[in-house]
RNA sequence: UUGUUUUGG
């Protein structure tokens, strides 16, 4: 069992995830004991070669064998369904795994807000947020902005500011992607001036611009024709050594 | 040897 599962992660770590699979499916007759271990070598290689059904099958198959399936393989397969943007699939394991007793991290919270406002279920995402903050998980910045990046994408543009808001309520410090989010989204409704006031407020609170964020004020001042300042502005970059693309 | 950091134009 042992050389069988070192094999299969040769397997897939060489990229031959179709054969790791074919050599599992031969060697696992019913009865069998299987080792959690050769599972979640498994399951790792149907995660990553995109073959989620499969992956849950096999989580529940070996739950049947009084295997169960641990941490570890509760979170590759959540977070493989969240970046295949399946959010169905995400959320039902989600659910199964803080059943089991298991904690999902915090980036797997975030995955999943973001999965699931990606796939415009936006009030799920929100009660993962409010799980979150009500358990022993704490929201961080990054679900802040993965949260705000959701609404604005659902036009709730108000409510990312709300968000924004919140967050500095709870003692974080919005970083260059919370900013980011609501300057492109302001200007994007013709709130010029709120874009612009955080685009400062940012610069003050020591965050320097980057690529991206100087590409979306430009774009901003584009989109109300201010070419001309858009201009000036590409110049004092350029001469502060960014570089725009 | 068996890894889970996820968010902005």
């Amino acid at each position: 069992m042992k050389t069988y599962t070192i094999l299969v992660n040769l397997l897939v770590k060489n990229g031959h995830n179709d054969r790791a699979i074919e050599l599992c499916e031969r060697m696992i007759p019913p009865g069998r004991r299987i080792d959690i271990n050769f599972y979640k070598v498994l399951i790792f290689a149907l995660c990553k070669a995109r073959k989620f059904d499969l992956a849950g099958q096999l989580a529940t198959e070996m739950s049947q064998r009084g295997c169960k399936p641990d941490f570890h393989i509760y979170t590759s397969i959540v977070t493989s369904n969240c970046k295949a943007d399946r959010a169905e699939d995400a959320q039902a394991i989600f659910k199964e795994m803080t059943e089991a007793g298991f904690e999902p991290t915090p980036s797997t919270h975030n995955m999943l807000i973001d999965c699931l406002g990606k796939s415009g279920k936006i009030d799920a995402a929100y009660t993962v947020f409010e799980e979150m903050s009500k358990g022993g998980v704490r929201p961080d910045i990054i679900t802040y902005n993965t949260l705000m990046g959701v609404l604005c994408k659902a036009g709730r543009v108000e409510e990312a500011w709300k968000q924004f808001q919140n967050m500095k309520r709870n003692g974080l410090n919005p970083d260059k992607f919370s900013y980011s989010i609501l300057v492109d989204n302001f200007g994007k409704v013709g709130k010029m001036a709120e874009a612009c006031g955080l685009f400062i407020e940012m610069v003050e609170s020591g965050d320097a611009p980057d690529v991206v964020s100087c590409s979306i004020l430009i774009s901003n001042l584009g989109r109300t024709g201010d070419v001309h300042q858009a201009c000036e502005l590409f110049k004092g970059l350029a001469q502060k050594g960014l570089h725009l693309d």
